[in-house]
DNA sequence: TGTACATCAGTGAACGCGCGTTCACTGATGTAC
DNA sequence: TGTACATCAGTGAACGCGCGTTCACTGATGTAC
């Protein structure tokens, strides 16, 4: 069988190798985890979902927890480029939505993100600064806003407080409670956007110019 | 054997009747969490803990799930207290930092309280307003701060944006990342005072003043 | 160009384990008379 | 004040299940000659 028959073949039938199973493998578990919740997230149910045998990932990952970490970081790395495409394309005013859209789009993964970034330390505290970090995006935004006039640790300061907002607001904006209020104002990207407003984070910023 | 012996004897020997095992169970389950960690919740170990069979829980709960539910309902309950304590007698300016550092105090049960609070909807949207509940807390803080001036429709925006800003601060602040950051500033809980002053809820009420 | 062979990436059966839940039971309690 | 009895709150053994992980294996791939 020539090369150009065997990957003919390999489209049609299953091939025995994978290709790049590993890949595969981060798709199953994104599946499953907003299909069937966070608990049904195994390893032997990522590998069913793969349509590969039970053994399988551990050619990839040394055992479970090194899977489901790198799940996290997947998650992150999406969220980051989420939000980097909201700056580019929505201005810097939208990444705080984008972010929200995000956890909104992906509540299960979302939740197990920020599960493993607690459990292993995920944001590294020293390196150079990732320029696709969210917070270093924040940084950016604020730095702009303000003309590059601000204390660096006043800009620091507020992009953490930008995190933490968006961060709680993404979990909290889904509870029924605020259906109401959310009919009020006319629709839950109309309510972010007034939440939001009402605690912007370069405020304090503002009232020093 | 009279009462009070009854009573004596069941202080000393382990009675066959446990007197308020539900309470007990909840207390193990807090045990658990914060010991073993969310994973390590289970029914059987929440029995074990409690010194009772496996089976023993199916008289306070219906199953698993609801002794879970029960188990993040004490847990804002507890938050709530909290709260309330700090606003009495720490001030109102204190409630935000009081529920960080409940969140601190108690990191796995937090992350269990907000997984139920998204599957079971935990919040009541409607009924009268639980005084005890924080965001009433909040509010009242803003209306306070205010003198009651201020647009019924804004404090309760700020007062969401409020808990955003807790919640998401209580869960982002313990990463390693902001370890430099807290030296600099001289300490958690100076680090924690300075974001929430760089986006603090009250400020877009106080600009319109 | 063919062939031998090391290496890689899969299989599938098996393991022991702890889980949630059920069941028939039994000890303790409280109430009616 | 006693006693019969219904009810309540436990026991402990058992069940089936899916889990993570290991193991000897085998099919496919790529490289040296």
């Amino acid at each position: 069988m020539g090369r150009a028959q065997a990957a003919a073949a390999a489209a049609t039938t299953k091939p025995y190798h994978h290709g790049d199973l590993r890949r595969a493998l981060l798709d199953a578990a994104l599946t499953i985890i907003e299909r069937d919740g966070a608990a049904a997230l195994t390893l032997r149910a990522v590998a069913r979902e793969a349509g590969v045998s039970p053994a399988a990932p551990y050619h990839h990952f040394q055992d479970k927890s090194e899977l489901m970490l790198a799940v996290s970081k997947d998650g992150f790395r999406r969220l980051n480029e989420a939000m980097a495409l909201a700056a580019a394309e929505r201005g810097a005013g939208e990444v705080g939505l984008a972010y929200i859209e995000f956890a909104h789009d992906n509540p299960a993964l979302y939740r197990v993100m920020y599960d493993c970034a607690r459990a292993a330390e995920m944001f590294p505290e020293d390196g150079e600064p990732d320029k696709h970090d969210g917070l270093e995006l924040v940084k950016a935004a604020i730095n702009r806003a303000t003309n590059g006039k601000a204390d660096p640790l006043d800009v620091e300061l507020a992009a953490i407080a930008a995190w933490a907002l968006v961060h709680g607001l993404a979990e909290i904006s889904r509870f029924d409670k605020f259906t109401p209020m959310k009919e009020l104002l006319g629709g839950e990207r109309s309510f972010i956007k007034a939440v939001l407003e009402h605690a912007p984070a370069h405020v304090a910023l503002r009232n020093e110019h």
